[in-house]
DNA sequence: CTAAAATACGCATAAATATGCGATAGGGCG
DNA sequence: CGCCCTATCGCATATTTATGCGTATTTTAG
C-alpha cells in the first residue's frame, strides 16, 4: 500500500486526483492540502511514502515545499506536478531533490504507474520532461542549438526583436521598408514554427540562436 | 510504421530484438549490424525512423556510432542500449545527442513502449538512467535573479506569456476575464519597465524569473 | 545554366496588443 | 477606521502585429 499526500490548490483536480488513487489497488491517499504552509507538520503526523506536489501554487509553491521537506526528510519520494515542460521549474526541481516531474495532463493509467516507479525508486519523468533534462545537458556541452536555417538577415532582424525592436524600429534601423520587415518576420515565424512575436523571442533564448 | 536499425554485437539478442519486433504490430526492423563500422552508409541506405545502438560494442561502439551519425543526421532517433548504467557512458550518450537512454533488462513491453515514445520525439529512459541523471544534475547548482516583486497572479501570468499564450488564452486558462489579464499585464510591464509582450518575455528569460 | 533561395517592397485586412480611465471588493496594517 | 495593495472587471481607442497575396531583383547551389 502506497501512501500518499497531495498538495494542489485547483479543488477540482485536488479531489480529481484522490478519487482517482483512493481508488485505484494499493493506494491510499491520507490527505490533501491546496498550499503547502504546513507541510513539514502534515509529513510528521502522516509519514507519507510518496507526496505529489503542485509547482504552480499561490502562496507557498511547490518548489518551497519541496525544499523544506528536503531540509528534514530525504527519504520520502516526492512527485512534483505542473502544467509546463519549462527549464526553470525543471532544473529547481530536480536540483533540489524531486525524484520525478510529471505534466499535469498526464492520463490517469500513467500516472499510477509513475507514482509506483518513485516509490521503488525511480525517476519517472513524461517524455516531454525528459527531453528537457537531455537538452539542458546537451546544452552544457554543445555550445549552440539549433540553426533553424536562418538567414542573415533573418538572423539580424530576430536579434532585434529580441531586444524588444517594434517592425517600425527595425525598419528604421536596418533601412528597409516596414513591408520588408513584416516579410522576414514571417519568414523567421515559419522556420521557428511559432506565429507570435513573444514566441519568436522565447524560442530565441531556449535555442540560443540568440 | 515505425522503421528499425539494431546494432548488437551478441547474435542472440540481436536476433531476439529483431523477432520480438517484426512480430510487433507497427514496427519494422529493416536490418541489423554487429557494430557500426559502416552506419553512415547503412543510414543512408535504409533512412530508419529509429536507431537501436548497443554501447558496449567491440570495434566501433555505440557511442563512436552516436557521434558519427550526429555529425550527418540530426532527425533519426536513436536509443542507446546498454547493461549498466555508469556515469560515464550515460553522459557520453545524451551529451552527443542520444535520444534515450535503456538498459538491456528491460521488459519487452516496455522497450517496446520507450521505442514509441523515442519514435514520437519524447526521451525515455529506465527509471534508474534518470536517477542518475537528476543526480548529476543536483551536483549543479545555480541561483535567482530579480523578483521585481510581482505578485502571485502576476508570476503566472507572466509565465503563461512566456510559454506564448495570448491574452485569450491566459483569460481561458486562468478563468478570469480577458480586461482582467490586461491589468495584470499592464501591471507587470510596469514593474518591468517594459512595453511590449516580447520585451516580457527577453525579460524573463534574461533574469530568470521563469 | 537553371532552379531555388534570399532580399526587397506594396496593399489589404483581421486580430491582438497597449493604454487610459474608470469601478468594486477583500485583506493587511497602523 | 481609513489607507494601500491586489485582484477583478468594463469600455474605448490607437497602434501593432499576423497573414495572405502579390511583384521584382539578386545571390546561391546544383
Amino acid at each position: 500500500m502506497i501512501k500518499l499526500l497531495i498538495y494542489e490548490d485547483n479543488p477540482q483536480l485536488r479531489e480529481g486526483l484522490t478519487m482517482l488513487l483512493n481508488g485505484s489497488d494499493g493506494f491510499e491517499v491520507l490527505a490533501s492540502f491546496k498550499n503547502c504552509s504546513n507541510v513539514l507538520q502534515e509529513l510528521r503526523i502522516y509519514k507519507p511514502d510518496v507526496i505529489l506536489m503542485d509547482i504552480d501554487m499561490p502562496g507557498s509553491d511547490g518548489i518551497e515545499g519541496l525544499k523544506q521537506i528536503r531540509l528534514v526528510d530525504n527519504e520520502v519520494k516526492i512527485l512534483m506536478l505542473t502544467v509546463f515542460d519549462d527549464n526553470k521549474n525543471v532544473f529547481e526541481a530536480i536540483s533540489n531533490g524531486a525524484n520525478g516531474y510529471v505534466l499535469k495532463k498526464t492520463p490517469p493509467a500513467k500516472l499510477i504507474e509513475y507514482i509506483q516507479e518513485a516509490n521503488s525508486g525511480g525517476a519517472p519523468m513524461t517524455s516531454s520532461i525528459a527531453t528537457q533534462v537531455l537538452k539542458m545537458f546537451s546544452s552544457l556541452h554543445s555550445e549552440k542549438g539549433e540553426n533553424y536555417n536562418l538567414s542573415e538577415r533573418e538572423k539580424q532582424v530576430l536579434h532585434l526583436l529580441v531586444n524588444g525592436y517594434s517592425y517600425k524600429m527595425i525598419s528604421a534601423e536596418m533601412f528597409i521598408a516596414i513591408d520588408t520587415v513584416r516579410s522576414h518576420i514571417k519568414k523567421i515565424y515559419e522556420k521557428l514554427h511559432v506565429n507570435s512575436k513573444s514566441e519568436a523571442v522565447a524560442k530565441a533564448f531556449k535555442d540560443r540562436i540568440v
